[in-house]
This record gives structure tokens, sequence and C-alpha cells, in this order.
DNA sequence: GCCAACGTTGGC
DNA sequence: GCCAACGTTGGC
């Protein structure tokens, strides 16, 4: 089993939205960058565990954790002209952009934010304290992913 | 294949 | 709202 990292704007797509969906299951659509892609696509396992990522708000950091529950397939927002995230040169038959279900776990009981991440030596290596990352999907190791449960 | 211009991300 | 970081685009 693999463990993963999921960036969200709460403004768009919070860990609370998930839980209202229907059989708390929503696709994760809009990601136009090839390295997040790549690991949807090839990487990303039904089973596999995935933090759920507040970005860009208040206190940015980890609000919850879901699970993936259907390995990655075409991303059909890019087909939709009236889509945020239509990519004209994604083509119906042969897609440009991949993404997986996901399936609400839990909400953390507190934030565990990005400041709070970064202050401890643990988890130097996690791709998401790193300097100037901007990924938005991210692998994390299982020792980094018990070490972060573990300040819960 | 280089690289300047441009757009986006996301913390602050 | 600012701006650093960085990915993508497209002219050459």
């Amino acid at each position: 089993m693999n463990y993963w990292l999921m960036k969200s704007e709460p403004d768009a797509f919070s860990i609370n939205d998930l839980y209202n969906k229907p059989d708390q299951t929503e696709h994760w659509d809009g990601v136009r960058n090839y390295q997040a892609r790549n690991m949807m696509r090839d990487d990303m396992k039904p089973g596999d565990q995935v933090f759920f990522y507040h970005s860009n708000c208040d206190v940015p950091g980890i609000a919850g954790i879901m699970e993936v529950v259907r390995e990655g397939y075409p991303d059909f927002s890019a087909f939709d002209p009236d889509d945020r995230h239509f990519d004209p040169k994604s083509d119906p038959a042969n897609p440009r952009w991949m993404m997986v279900d996901v399936k609400y776990v839990k909400t953390l009981s507190r934030i565990i934010s990005l400041k709070e991440l970064k202050s401890y030596p643990e988890l130097a290596d996690l791709a998401l304290v790193k300097r100037g990352n901007r990924l938005s999907i991210m692998p994390v190791s299982k020792s980094q992913w018990d070490f972060i449960l573990a300040l819960e």
C-alpha cells in the first residue's frame, strides 16, 4: 500500500465537501500537471491512503484522510469547453489527463498546519515542506505517514 | 534545443 | 494583494 498527499483549495473543494458527497466519494478532476498526472495514472491504487491538504487558505495544512477507491482513468472535465479545466489538446480518443476516485475516511480532530509540519526534522524530506514546492499530489513515505498521524 | 515571456500556484 | 517559484509555450 502507498501513501499520498493531495492538495485542494477548501473554497473550491474541502474535506467537508467530500464528506457530503454521495457515497462520500468524488473524482479528483482538474489536475493539469504531468508529474501529478503520472502518479495518478501509474502509481495510485485502490486502498492507498491519502492526506487531504487544504491549500491557499487561512491555515494551510492537513485536514483529513481519504482513500483511493478507483485507479486512474480519463479526466473527462478536460473535454468540456464549459469546464474551468477544459483542455482542447486532450483528445477523448487519447486523453491527456487522468484522475482517480477518492473516498472520505476521516476528518482530523485538528488541522495539522504547514507551519507545524515544517517544524519537525522528521519531515524534512517531505516534498510539501520543501521551498517552492507546488506539486498538488505527492508521495508520503510510511514513516512520514505514521509520524504525522501521531501528531493528531 | 534554447530561452524569454507568460501563466499559475500558493504561502505570507 | 504581493511575489517567488516554477511549469509551459512558442519563436527562433
